[in-house]
DNA sequence: TGTACATCAGTGAACGCGCGTTCACTGATGTAC
DNA sequence: TGTACATCAGTGAACGCGCGTTCACTGATGTAC
C-alpha cells in the first residue's frame, strides 16, 4: 500500500504524524514537511489537505477537543450516582490522565496562537467540552455549593487541575514521578474538601 | 550613546529587547537576530554574552525568577499579621498580577523546553521562589491545615492560581475581561473556604 | 604625562539548514454514456 | 463491456526567508611601567 500513488488516508496519517512528532520531539519540531516525511509523502500535500500549518494545528486540536470532550462526558456519567462531589473528582482525575497520557493534544488545544481559535468548528466543540463540567457544577444545589457561584466552583475545579497538568508537562514537578502525580492530585482534592 | 562601538550595557539591553519580542509577538518569534536588531547592534553580538540562544533565554528565565521570588516575598511579608489565609491569598493575588503584567518572564519561566532548567544558578533561584510559599505553609498548625499535608495544601493553592494565569494568558478565558480576572481569583478563593 | 600592550566588546561576511508556500504537472479513480 | 472524460490526490522543482553558529577581524578601553 505505501507504493500507491494515493495514500488513501492521508489527513489521518498526517495527524498522526503531528502527534507523533509533539510525542517526540516537542511542539516546535512541528512542520508540514516533517508531517509529510513521516507519512511517507511529498512536501507539499498537507498544503492540499489543511490549506497550511495553522489549518494542519487546527485539525489536529479539533480532533483532541474530541476524545476529550467524550472522555470527560464518559467519567462524569460513570459515577453519577455517586454525587457532585464524585463526578467532580473523577473529572478532574480524568482531565489529568489526558494530559499526561494525550500530550500532543493537550498542548495545541491550550496553547491559542498555534491553531485558529477564530474557526467555528473548533468553538464549538471546546465550549462543549467545558460544558461538561459546567452542567455538573450546574445541577449542584446551594447546600453542595456551600453558597458559592457555580461558576466559582467550576472555575476553581477547571483551574486546579489544569495547573497541575501544566506544571507537570513543564518539568515544574520533576521531584514527583508520574504515579506521584495521581496521589498529589487525590491529596490535594481532599486538603481541599478538609478546610 | 547609540554611535559608540562599545555599547556599555548590552547585555541588559538584550535582555530587555526579549521582553519586548514576546510582548509583541509572541514567545516563537524570539531569536539572537532579532534581540540584537532592537539593541541596535550587530547580529552576532549575543553570542558574546550568552553563548547560544538557549543560554540567553536562561539568563532571561534567571532574572523573571529574581522579580517573580521578590514579589512573592513581599506579598507575603506585606500581610503577615493577617493570619496564613491572607498570606496564601496574597502571594495567589501578587503570582496572577506577576503573570500579567510580566508576561514574557512567567512564559520562558515555566516552559522548560525554552531555557537550559540544569542551570545551576536558576534551579536555586526558582528553588527559592517555591520555598516562599512553603514556609508560610508549613508555619501553619493543624488547626489551619485542617489535618491535610502541608505539601497538598501548598500544591492546591499553587496548581489553581497556575492554572488560572495559563488558561488566561492562553487565551482560554476570551469570556472575562482583564479586571474579571481578579474578581473571578477572589471568588474561586471565597468558594473553597465556604465549601 | 606618555607610551606600549593586553584584554575585551562588538563586527560583518560566510556557511548551511529547514522551513512555508506556490504552481504547473501527472497519475489514479470514478462516472456517464 | 468498453471508452471518454472530469475530478481528485499527490508530485517535484523552485522561490525567498530568517535563522544559529563560526571566525578572522577591528575598534575601544584599561593597565603597567
Amino acid at each position: 500500500m505505501s507504493d500507491k500513488y494515493h495514500h488513501g488516508d492521508l489527513r489521518n496519517a498526517l495527524l498522526e504524524a503531528v502527534g507523533e512528532i509533539i510525542q517526540e520531539r516537542g511542539i516546535g519540531a512541528v512542520s508540514l514537511r516533517e508531517a509529510a516525511r513521516r507519512a511517507g509523502v511529498s512536501h507539499s500535500a498537507p498544503a492540499h489537505h489543511f490549506g497550511d500549518k495553522r489549518g494542519m494545528l487546527t485539525a489536529f486540536a479539533g480532533r483532541g477537543f474530541e476524545e476529550f470532550g467524550q472522555r470527560m462526558q464518559v467519567a462524569a456519567d460513570e459515577v453519577a450516582e455517586e454525587g457532585f462531589q464524585a463526578q467532580l473528582g473523577a473529572i478532574g482525575i480524568e482531565y489529568l490522565r489526558f494530559a499526561v497520557e494525550r500530550r500532543p493534544y493537550f498542548e495545541v488545544m491550550f496553547r491559542s496562537e498555534m491553531h485558529d481559535n477564530t474557526d467555528p468548528d473548533l468553538k464549538t466543540i471546546s465550549h462543549d467540552s467545558f460544558g461538561v463540567l459546567m452542567s455538573v457544577v450546574e445541577a449542584m444545589g446551594p447546600e453542595e455549593l456551600g453558597g458559592a457561584e457555580p461558576m466559582h466552583v467550576a472555575m476553581g475545579a477547571w483551574s486546579t487541575v489544569h495547573g497541575l497538568a501544566t506544571l507537570w508537562l513543564d518539568g515544574a514537578l520533576s521531584q514527583f514521578t508520574d504515579e506521584d502525580l495521581f496521589t498529589l492530585v487525590q491529596g490535594v482534592f481532599d486538603a481541599r474538601n478538609a478546610s
